[in-house]
DNA sequence: CTCGTGACGGGGG
DNA sequence: TCCCCCGCCACGA
């Protein structure tokens, strides 16, 4: 486990913001890939917050990786290293319904770290839709 | 340094 | 609703 926990203690690296707002996402919540990258700011993207967490498993196997799924309610991890429909089940053990296609009313387990406070208004670019 | 590759997302047809 | 296309960006070759 080449882990990020052996870099010195500098400014957080851009894996570890990733990391240490995954840890905090409570069982039975979800947080989205866009999701995760509006959070953290300039310079994220919900397509470089995928990449990051496909290395997790390996990186940190304490992240609970399974509670990051796409704006749609799915999972994404087909065809992986990983059994298909592992984050499925490991949700639906949190408590988590998904219906016969694999998606899950997503606005209903969406978890936003407290101290972030979206605009009230969904006419602003920071409005948490997913 | 450049290039290809995604566990993405949103818009359009 | 499904599918396709394209922008986005960290990472490894």
């Amino acid at each position: 486990m080449v882990s990020i926990n052996q870099r010195p203690r500098e400014a957080p690296s851009y894996r570890q913001r990733v990391y240490d707002l995954v840890l905090r996402i409570p069982a039975g919540r979800v947080m989205s890939y866009g999701q995760i990258a509006r959070v953290l700011g300039i310079g994220y993207d919900a397509r470089a917050i995928g990449n990051i967490m496909h290395a997790t498993p390996d990186d940190e196997p304490a992240i609970p990786w399974h509670r990051v799924i796409n704006a749609q309610g799915g999972c994404s991890t087909s065809g992986l290293t990983l059994p298909p429909d592992l984050q499925q089940r490991l949700l639906e053990a949190e408590g988590v319904v998904f219906n016969e296609k694999g998606r899950c009313r997503i606005s209903e387990y969406l978890w936003y770290p407290p101290e972030y406070h979206p605009t009230e208004s969904p006419e602003s670019p920071l409005f948490p839709m997913n």
